[in-house]
DNA sequence: ATGGTAGTTCAACTA
């Protein structure tokens, strides 16, 4: 069984409690994390390895900033986006074992008529060209972060509101469906499931105690381990806790022997 | 239609 995970904490130094806490209460071989905001000097490597778990990180200053955690050693490093020549830290793809993990931090989009907008389609763009490089080399492979996008009206709780606006444009959805196509599924849609299960709810407008939220934190696995996995799931416990951030994690298991 | 909160850094930006 291979269990892994995604979870934008939006400050790793804010939520290091609760990610040790998580890991330890879970069975999770792989995490990504998004957001961490840490340089990479400051990344708490040694509270990780204390709980039994490798990091790589690429961080930066202020925003950003992503990292991998695994029970097992990672290699084959990435940490840059080719052809953006970008010093945004939003990009880390390391191997476990035979296993691609692609761990992304999709730019927000702020708005369609924005320069950052221009910026997030341009990213996935790359990511796109990026995936069918590494899909090649590596057939098995896993797409994991927050995506900044709600694929289907489903993953939206208001999707005639929301309809046209950033994260939920018919663009970004188009590239969404793009990433796709390079041969990857969405698990979460693998199995039956629940309406009105997100996985981001706004830290404003009481939108969490409401329900108000969106699916834009994703597990994308490549077609040979999408046959091997038997689960996802929305973890909305650390959403309740005190101080939470503003995502929850979301949970992938595979049988892989 | 606007803004509501949170984090980083310390006025303003990102989300």
């Amino acid at each position: 069984m291979f269990k892994i995970a995604t979870w934008n904490v939006n400050s790793l130094r804010i939520r290091l409690p609760q990610v040790l806490a998580w890991l330890q209460s879970t069975a999770i071989d792989v995490l990504a994390l998004q957001e961490t905001k840490l340089q990479d000097q400051d990344f708490p490597s040694a509270a990780f390895q204390e709980i039994g778990y490798h990091a790589v990180f690429a961080g930066q200053k202020t925003y950003n900033g992503v990292a991998i955690l695994s029970r097992s050693p990672l290699n084959h490093v990435i940490s840059e986006l080719p052809g953006m020549g970008d010093p945004q830290k939003r990009l880390l793809c390391a191997s476990h074992h035979d296993i691609r993990i692609v761990n992304v931090y999709i730019p927000n989009g702020a708005n369609l008529e924005s320069d950052k907008f221009l910026y997030k389609m341009k990213w996935l763009s790359e990511l796109e060209s990026f995936l069918k490089v590494q899909l090649q080399a590596s057939p098995r492979l896993i797409l994991l972060g927050d995506f900044n996008i709600a694929p289907t009206p489903e993953d939206v709780h208001d999707p005639q509101q929301w309809e046209g606006k950033v994260l939920f444009s018919p663009a970004e959805r188009a590239a969404f469906q793009d990433l796709l196509a390079t041969g990857l599924c969405d698990t979460f849609r693998l199995f039956p499931r629940d309406e009105k299960q997100y996985s981001w709810w706004d830290y404003r407008i009481a939108a969490f105690r409401r329900n108000l939220g969106m699916r834009i934190d994703h597990i994308l696995a490549s077609h040979p381990l999408c046959a091997q996995c038997h689960h996802c799931h929305i973890d909305r416990e650390p959403r309740t806790w005190e101080r939470p951030s503003d995502h929850t994690p979301v949970v992938a298991e595979f049988d892989i022997s």
